[in-house]
Parts: structure tokens; sequence; C-alpha cells
DNA sequence: GATTATATGGTTTTT
DNA sequence: CCATATAATC
């Protein structure tokens, strides 16, 4: 018996030890899943001697597919497992595609497009389709467009089907079905797939060729995927397509944790797991070893709320542990600050480094109020999700100029990039060459590359031959160097990196050094080693990188592991990993559950998912915390504790946790909150007396201003010698008198060079923001 | 045609 | 509040 197996429970040996045929795993949050994949995985390849290069392996994101390969290597103690195909849906698709693709009609260099230009093209048809970008919002119709994808459902199909049809019909779109279509044309003509292509594609070339079909059906003789309730339609059934010939399909998931069901997942695969396949072997895994007792049953409660769970208890022999901890706060500010002030304290008193603790929200938007709060107490931390880095515009801008390289139908990386830098070619132009390129259907490439018979303006043309003349000299590269000599050759001749290195304001630095770590990234690329299979389509190229990044999210990007900083990301980011201590914030009806998912019983159930997912992070510690008012689009609003906190049984629950913060009064209220930051701005040390509580901002209302009268300003009589000083050199610093507010000290000067607008703490009388240009101040000093 | 001021409108979650 | 789209101005 192997030592590896030692360590498993019951259940988990033997979801390990079924070697033929379907199962199906139900794992509980914090069951030890990925244990019992990797350790299933090692036993095929140890002890029943199945080649790496014959098991497939699909997880949700890059970095558990890496963290799965890492454990294997280890416990194999040798190299075998770079042989294994692991990775993502997305990923492993595109690897498959990229070698097949003339197949389908793609060139093997095919451009993947992130959800930007996919709805940039969705934009760009229905502006050509002369349709209203109102009515057909691209969000909206991208959306509709990747929902039928996701439900393998083409364009030809969708147009024929009535009730889609009607209920377009009846939402003010009757067209989208012809925008579908010229969708799906144009990308590929510009020789692109989008994220959803990427599975809806690889499904029609396992469909529709049936040597592919076999060649992989032959290759994957074990197939395992894991978060198998975030699954949609389209990966259903090219998984069942794939295991056809061995059925030796292994599927891990919680039908608790399905939390994508906007991306198409349903739960139904699960169900429909059991129908579809014969005698398919069921094993669930109950015991949990990440959370204490309190948190679980707590989580227990939770999601009994839900009708039709599948039937499993989870429990734990860990401690007892202590109570959940609610905080609340009086706006999203204070309860940063309290979060904040929490992670301070217990990083004093219990020993817990940064690393221990992550702070959950629903939206990203939430991050603000805590990475002030965070920045504010000296506490490291970092954010992931968001705007990840290959979509910052300097490096999107910069890799536009790559894809264009490699495939030169990509209209996208084209437009993009055709005047940047500004080289004199405007929208006039592109119009007209886009106009040409549509008339006599061909690639816009085609069109500028031959300007010269489309009747331009001299000097326009005098552009654009020199911009095609450059992308032709880098192509003439393109097989001569590697990606980063290339990639260092673009950036030098094109004057990008040159542009922003001159460029000394802040962000214009921030720009230049992320151009800087996309060339480390690409030269990292460059210089990794091969792996042993890769060679398929010589997967060294600058395609092969370009193909890859669009895949990678910001939490891939984690080059410094064990960073001891403290975590703050959605709670669908933080799916699948755990943490000592958790804090969830934002526990307010409208935000979570969202405003957007309370309609049917369907997407409520599922905000009460998440909010499980979001609890059974925790193993040691959880707080959950709300807030009576917050910022929402730059106003203040009111909310409701969450149904959530309700349905939590009294006697878990600590309310009357309370902070350093709390004791010393600074976030409990209303004038508190505003001392603290009176604090903050740097006023702590300054010789003022406490001033009454009148941190109000113009354009901050008091939470109280919508009971009491909005705050007064107290009257200041102008110094004798009051004379309005020059302010054109005014700095933040300084002290300043104006007639009516009194003394202040300015904070903050920004707005443009001719409206430069200071924000001036008055000692008086909060915080105003001042347009110097009619401002009378006087210079104190 | 480029640069800059103003309007608008949008926030759920992500490969 | 924020980012992007449009208008205005040089």
């Amino acid at each position: 018996m192997p030592k590896y197996l030692d360590e498993l429970n019951e259940p988990q040996k033997e979801a390990v030890l079924h070697k033929d045929g379907p199962i199906m795993i139900i794992a509980g949050a914090g069951s030890g899943k990925t244990k019992v994949l990797t350790t299933r995985i090692t036993h095929l390849m140890s002890a029943h001697n199945i080649d790496a290069f014959n098991i497939l392996a699909l997880t949700f994101t890059n970095k558990a597919a890496a963290e799965m390969k890492e454990r294997i290597e280890r416990i194999l103690g040798n190299s075998e497992a770079r042989n294994l195909y692991v990775g993502t849906f997305h990923s492993v698709f595109a690897r498959i595609l990229r070698a097949e693709a003339g197949k389908i009609g793609y060139p093997n260099n095919f451009t993947i497009y992130d959800t930007d230009d996919a709805k940039s093209v969705v934009k760009t048809v229905v502006n050509e389709m002369s349709l209203d970008d109102k009515q057909y919002k691209p969000n909206t119709v991208y959306n509709r467009i990747s929902a039928a994808k996701n439900a393998l459902i083409g364009s030809a199909e969708y147009a024929n089907d009535g009730i889609l049809q009607q209920e377009d019909a009846r939402a003010n779109r009757p067209m989208l079905a012809q925008i579908y279509e010229a969708y799906a044309r144009r990308c590929f003509k510009n020789g692109a797939m989008d994220f959803d292509d990427l599975l809806y594609k690889f499904y029609l070339l396992l469909k529709n060729h049936p040597e592919a079909l076999s060649k992989y059906q032959r290759k994957f003789k074990y197939i395992l995927i894991d978060e198998y309730q975030d699954t949609n339609p389209a990966q259903y059934e090219i998984i069942k397509l794939l295991g056809a010939m061995h059925e030796n399909v292994c599927v891990v998931g919680d039908d608790a944790q399905s939390i994508y069901s906007f991306r198409g997942a349903t739960i139904e695969n699960i169900l429909q797991f059991q129908k579809d396949y014969d005698d398919v072997k069921v094993v669930k895994l109950e015991q949990n070893y990440r959370s204490t007792q309190n948190i679980l049953k707590v989580a227990n409660e939770i999601i009994s709320n839900n009708k039709g769970q599948i039937e499993k208890t989870l429990f734990t022999t860990n401690e007892e542990g202590e109570k959940i901890k609610l905080i609340r706060t009086m706006t999203d500010n204070d309860e940063g600050k309290m979060v904040a002030d929490t992670i301070k304290e217990n990083k004093l008193r219990n020993h817990f480094f940064n690393k221990d603790f992550a702070i959950l929200y629903r939206t990203n938007a939430q991050s603000r109020s805590f990475e002030e709060a965070l920045r504010r107490l000296g506490i490291a931390y970092r954010i992931y999700g968001g705007m990840s880095f290959y979509q910052r515009k300097e490096v999107k801008d910069f890799i536009a100029y790559l894809r264009l390289i490699v495939n030169t139908k990509d209209e996208e990386a084209l437009k993009r990039i055709i005047n940047y830098p500004a080289r004199g070619i405007g929208k006039t132009s592109i119009d007209k060459a886009v106009l040409y390129a549509n008339e006599n259907n061909l690639t816009l490439w085609e069109v500028i590359s031959n300007a010269a018979l489309y009747g331009f303006r001299s000097g326009t043309l005098e552009s654009i031959d020199g911009f095609v003349t450059s992308i032709k000299m880098f192509q003439s590269e393109l097989n001569k160097k590697n990606a980063y000599d290339l990639a260092v050759i673009v950036g030098k001749s094109t004057g990008i990196v040159k542009e922003l290195f001159n460029d000394k304001t802040t962000e214009g630095l921030a720009r230049y050094e992320n151009v800087q770590e996309l060339l480390n990234s690409i030269k990292e690329f460059t210089e990794t080693p091969l792996n042993e299979e890769d060679g398929e389509v010589g997967d060294k190229g600058l395609g092969a990188y370009l193909q890859q990044i669009v895949l990678l999210t910001d939490a891939d990007n984690e080059d410094k592991e064990n960073q001891d900083v403290v975590k703050l990301m959605t709670i669908h980011a933080a799916k699948g990993l755990e943490f000592p201590v958790i804090f969830v914030g934002g526990l307010e009806e409208t935000l979570f559950p969202n405003a957007m998912s309370i309609n049917t019983r369907e997407e409520l159930e599922e905000e009460r998912r998440l909010f499980y997912v979001a609890i059974t992070r925790a193993k040691q510690k959880l707080f959950l915390s709300f807030s009576n008012a917050r910022y929402r689009f730059g106003q203040l609003q009111q909310n409701e504790p969450s149904r959530f906190i309700d349905e939590m049984p009294e006697q878990y629950l600590d309310r009357s946790y309370a902070g350093v913060a709390a004791k010393n009064n600074a976030s409990t209220g209303w004038a508190a909150g505003s001392a603290y930051e009176r604090m903050h701005r740097g006023f702590g040390r300054s010789a003022e007396p406490p001033v009454h509580s009148t941190t109000h901002t113009e354009n901050k209302k008091s939470i109280l201003s919508s009971i009491a009268a909005r705050p007064q300003v107290k009257e200041h009589t102008p110094s004798e010698n009051f004379v309005a000083s020059d302010t054109s050199k005014l700095q933040q610093g300084q002290k300043v008198e104006h007639q009516k507010f009194g003394y202040g000290l300015v904070s903050k000067i920004d707005g443009s060079a001719h409206n430069p607008v200071a924000t001036i703490v008055f000692d008086n009388n909060g915080e105003k923001k001042i347009m110097l240009n009619y401002a009378k101040l006087r210079i104190v000093e």
C-alpha cells in the first residue's frame, strides 16, 4: 500500500482507488478535494502505470492547475507530471485548437479576443449595420451571444429559434440574431476567437471532424474535472464527447458552491451526469478539515435555506472555535477602518501575519474603503481581480503591435495602434479605410497595405505607408528573432517606450513600469524551457505567448507566492482558497444579496451559495461587517443589514464585538469617524483645537444631512490684511485663508492646468473643493 | 487632426 | 465616484 494513501480518510480513499468507469465526487467545502484529485492522478500513474500523456485534468484557474502539477510532482518525485494535460478548459482547448485550427478554417496563430475586444467588435458591427448602440448596447448584446454559445447555439440556430426570437422582440432587440451572425463572421474574418469560441469551436471541431475526435478520445484515457458544479452545457458536451470512448471520467464538485450561473454554468450537469453515464460511482466527502465547528455550523445553517440540495452534512473534528463576529458601522469608510483596526489588533494580540487575513466582498468596487484604511495603518495588502495587468491601456497597446505582427487580420489590434503613437492617421482616414475594406470584402490590413489604390490624401498616405512598412519589417524578424528581442525592437522603433519614459507624471511612471513588466514577462516566456510535448506547433513563438496571456488572470500573476500581505478579493475569486481569518464586507441588502440577483428564487439561492462560499473560506476566525450607509454612484445610500445575517442562529454570533477602534470611539458614530478622518489628514499634530464635527465635504453629504439641516458655514471674519494671493503656485500643505470659510490646509491640488481645483480642509468648515480661478484665497504660509 | 473640457452613464460576479 | 464618449477649441 503506497504511503500517500495513508493520509486519506475512507471516502477519499474510495475515490482514489476507483480506477475505471465514471465517478462523481461530491466534495463539501474544505473536504480535501484537491488532495483527492492529485492523489488520484498520482495513483493512476504510479500504481496503474497510466502514462501522463493520457491524462487530462481540467481546472477552473491556471493557478489550481499549476498547484496540482506541482503536488503530483512532489509525491512522485520525478518530472513525469509535466507531461500531464492539466489546465483550465479555456487554455487546454486553446492549445488543441491551435494545433487543429486548419480544420475549421482558422489560422494557427488565431487571436483570442478578451471581453473588451469582443465588445468592441460588437460595437463595430452594430454601427456598421446602422443600428442604434443605445438600443443594442455592446454589453447586452455580447452577453446574449455569450449565453448562446455556452448553450451551443450557433447564429443560424439562434435565428431560427422561435422562443429566442420572441424574447428578443419583446426586449426590443429584434435584430440580435443578425448581429450575432455578423459578429461571428467578423471574428472569423479577423482570425479571432472570443473566450466562448474556445469552447464552442472546440465542440464543433470534435463534433464535425471524426478523425480529430477519435485522436483526442484515444489520447485522453482518463479525464478529471474540478469544480464540476461550475461547468456549462458546452463544457458538458465536450467532456461527453471526449470521454465517450473510455468513459473514465471523474468529476469533482459541490452543488452548494455553484456560483457561476451568470456564465452559463448549471448544476443540472451534476444531475445529468448520473443519467448520461452508466454505473456512476458516487462518493461524498463530508468531513471538513478546514474550519472550526462554529464556522461550519453557521455554514450548514445558511445553506439549509436553499431548496433542492444534494443530501450531505459537513462535519468536523476541529475545535469549537470562536463565535462569528459582527461588525456594524455607519459608513463604508468606517467599515474599512474597523476591519483594518481589527487586523492590526489581531496581529499584535494573536501574532497573526498579514498573509493570514483575507477581506472578501461581493463587488470589486468595495475594495476602495478597505484599501484606504489599510494604507493608513501601513498594513501591506494586495488586491486581486479588478483590472488585470494585461488589460491596462499601455500594456494592451503594446500587445496590439505583437498581435498584429502575428495576425494581420486582427482588425481590433490594427485599429488600436494605427495611430498610436500619434502619426497623423485620424478617425476620418480610418473610417474611410474600414469602408473600403467592407465594400471590397478585404481585411483592413489589406486595404492599408495597398493604401495608394484608395485615394488617401498624400500626407495621410505617407503616414499609412510608414506604418505598414514598419509592421512588415517587424514581421520579417518574426522567424529570426525570439519573442523578447522582437518586442524590444517594437518598443524602440515605434517610440512607445521612449514616449512613456519621458512622461514623468506618476501615472506616466507607472505606465512605463508596466511596459517594462510586460517585456519581463515576454523574456521569461522566451527563456522558460519547452515542455516535452509542447512542440506540436512550435509553441515557443510569439503566437503561443499571445494566446496564453489573454487567459491569465490576476491571481495567476502571483510571482511572489508567499508575500506577507493581506489579500483583498471578490468572493468569486476566493473560491478554492482558505485563510485563517476571513472578513466578509458589505453584508447589506442590495449589495449582498445584490439587488440584481433577488428577482427569482434561483438568483437568491445563488447569492446564498456565494455567502456560503465566503464563510467556508475561514479556518479560525470569521468577521462579518455591514454598514448603515455607503457611497454608491458617488452618493450615500442607506441599506438594511443583509437577510443572510438573520439566517444565522444567534447562538453562534458575537454582536458585541468591539475592537480597539470602537473602544476609543473612533468608528462607532459619525462624529468620531470624522475625528479619525481629521487625524489622518495630518491634523493630529496641529495646534488647532478639536473642532466640531464638520468634516462634511461638498459632494460627500453627511448621513446626518438627511435628518438634520445641512452643515452650516461657520462665519469667518476675514483678517484685516486680507488680500487675495496669487494662487497659481499654490501647493499641497500650504495654509490659506478664505474670506468665508476661514483658515484651512491645502490637502490636494488637482483639476486641469487651466482650471486647478484645490481640496482644502478648513479648520471650522471641513473639506471643500475650491476652484482657484475664482476663489479669493490668502496664502498664510 | 490633436488636445482638452464637458456630458454621460454605469456596478455583480470572470475564463 | 470613475472611465469613456462627445463636443469644443486651437
